[in-house]
DNA sequence: ATATGGATTAGAATAGTTCTAAACTTAGAA
DNA sequence: TTCTAAGTTTAGAACTATTCTAATCCATAT
């Protein structure tokens, strides 16, 4: 398992407590929080860290290939620290967003379906009541 | 064909010179104007309309389920006259959002492959160059 | 014609995000 | 070790999309 550090390094990035302590956040968080949360949660143990690096950080660290953005409907931009190919599941009432598995709709099946596109990527967001909610 | 006082009319909504020349102009349109565009291309037929009544208007219309508003990764909302189910293309060259066929990925689709998620609604949003681009 | 409730308007307010430029690390060279 | 240069952080300003406000206007019913 590749240590924050490591994983900074191979990107040619330097290592600093604020990328670290943003990444410790997101390691293993499966919530897709937005960049506020993640903003105040990391500010409780580094007080002095800004809004506007934990969004450089986020816009960092994607382009790295180490996040992932995801936009749905009516909502802020959230962190996604599952940076495989998969689609989301939004419930209604909560907003609680969940991870749904790829091969629900894969390019393979919108290929099949959709002759006449050149399809190179597929978003897919359902929406329904998580557990929780029901 | 219904005219457009007639939908308003059906809806208890007032017909104002302003709403019609928004629907006027979405008449037809399948560009997925968004309010901005709509704004600019109204006002030069209707120097005084404000930005506020385009965006009064595609809501109340919107809710009166004569418009529907459509929401890409990283973009402003776009205004869409076709009210009926279907899906997305976004071009990634130009931007130009296209209409999609909903059986692509129909609810039956996926409940079949999502066991365990209680699917009320599916957004799909596909990616690549729309034809002029390619 | 008149009244009244809904519609329109300009601009202020808000939310999310990006930009700016000065101050401060980090990492590598000397 | 120092030193340096490039990259990073920071607070706040700026920006964009959207909603709100409250005064004025006007569409419709009487
Ligand atoms: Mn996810
Ligand atoms: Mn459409
Ligand atoms: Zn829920
Ligand atoms: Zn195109």
């Amino acid at each position: 398992m590749k240590t924050m550090s490591t994983m900074l390094k191979a990107n040619d990035l330097a290592v600093t407590a604020q990328r670290t302590a943003v990444m410790e956040f997101l390691h293993g968080n499966t919530d897709h929080p937005s960049v506020d949360t993640i903003y105040k949660r990391v500010k409780k143990r580094f007080p002095y860290i800004s809004r506007a690096t934990v969004y450089n950080t986020v816009k960092t660290l994607t382009r790295a290939g180490m996040l992932q953005e995801v936009l749905v409907q009516q909502d802020k931009t959230r962190v996604d620290s599952n940076v495989s190919r998969h689609h989301h599941f939004k419930c209604v009432r909560c907003g609680r967003i969940e991870d749904v598995p790829y091969d629900i709709l894969t390019a393979k099946h919108v290929s099949e379906h959709a002759r006449g596109y050149h399809v190179e990527e597929v978003r897919v967001v359902m929406e329904g009541r998580c557990k929780r909610c029901r």
